[in-house]
DNA sequence: TGTACATCAGTGAACGCGCGTTCACTGATGTAC
DNA sequence: TGTACATCAGTGAACGCGCGTTCACTGATGTAC
């Protein structure tokens, strides 16, 4: 089989798309299967409950996620042996693929999820944590890299730096939905961008 | 009446925590008629359909939202008379006034009903955007007051730096909740404050 | 190569429950004259 | 002060629809011997 999409993948695509747009709840089988053109007991072949779909597509999200950011940061590795500069091309290639997606950044699952933890098992919820722990560490080790060589304006705690990262995309995210102006999101990005340059910048002591 | 809260208060107050927990679609009226102890006629007595809920919901959190930022914005200006130090001031407040909420900040309304957009009638959407609209021209307010005294060390738009305030905390709101560690959000509102302090301190050139 | 059985990827029909909504009605308080 | 009517803040019963879930079944492909 699995030429092309699977029936499995449409599944999630599909219903990722409709939950991003109008919640968990009410994206219905019922509509999710007229548009992948299943039967409803062809969905509950693939996922027992409604329960694990949601976490087939969290678990799909974060491994996507992950991967934009290693090909990121792969590219900004390349581009600059220097942690600090090697970062803020980072950003700004982030910034960039934001920017390029067709009508704004769709949501994100964690923050859907995030608002409607009551609906799931402690799975899904955990597995929410888990991914923004593994962020928080891969931003980490960036940061580590640049105060070796560059020392900080001002005292900053380092996970909470690592952290920003997320907190920015969450954020910028859902300004940009609400206010229906999908640039928000990059200039936001843009300005943490502008804050790691000046929290590291040489002082002129 | 109106000794004490009315009856249309408690229904608010109570289909907004569930709301907040565990979002709209999965807050049913049944529900929250049990905890207000009342009939499901009466709950349609103060609001036509649920969608009138929706509505009343965000116009009350809106509300509740512009006067904290008024009572900081007081407090801050009394404190100091530079507008830099006053904005850094009412930022410290804000990130105390987060940390001292006992089991964190239980949500925005903004970013539920973005994240749930197509359910509600254009007037919730609406009323989401023109709140995000009223905090940008506060906060923008302040930064131009700022810049008319204080060089920034970057070049960064005002809207945007203006927006910031709003992304820091409905992102720093999503990974608090998912991370369960109510502190983030504070942690990430003093990190904007540490960006405004390098961002406007004076050049030593 | 043929036969038997297993697995995969679904179909079709039925279920019961809970949800949002409606409608006719009510008892207490307020207001006009 | 009494009477008539209006409004407020609900009650109680019923509705129908859509939802998630179940269950017995099926036709195509894969595997063992």
């Amino acid at each position: 089989m699995n030429r092309g999409e699977t029936t499995r993948d449409r599944i999630l695509t599909i219903a990722e798309r409709g939950i991003l747009a109008k919640g968990f709840g009410a994206t219905s089988i019922e509509e999710i299967i007229a548009e992948v053109e299943i039967t409803k007991s062809g969905f509950f072949y693939h996922f027992k409950d409604k329960n694990e779909l949601a976490r087939a597509l969290i678990e799909r999200y974060i491994a996507a996620d992950d991967e934009v950011f290693d090909q990121i940061e792969a590219r900004a590795n390349e581009l600059s042996d220097d942690p600090l500069h090697a970062f803020l091309i980072g950003l700004k290639l982030l910034a960039e693929m934001m920017d390029d997606l067709p009508s704004g950044h769709p949501g994100c699952l964690v923050a859907t999820f995030t608002y409607q933890e009551r609906l799931f098992d402690s799975g899904v919820t955990d597995l929410n944590r888990r991914a923004l722990l593994s962020w928080r560490k891969r931003f980490r080790r960036h940061i580590d890299r640049i105060k070796a060589i560059y020392d900080p304006c001002d005292e900053v705690d380092p996970d909470a730096l690592a952290d920003m990262l997320s907190s920015t995309i969450e954020g910028g995210i859902v300004i940009a939905k609400a206010m229906r102006d999908p640039k928000l999101l990059a200039q936001q990005i843009m300005l943490v961008r502008s804050y790691f340059k000046l929290l590291f910048s040489p002082r002129t002591t």
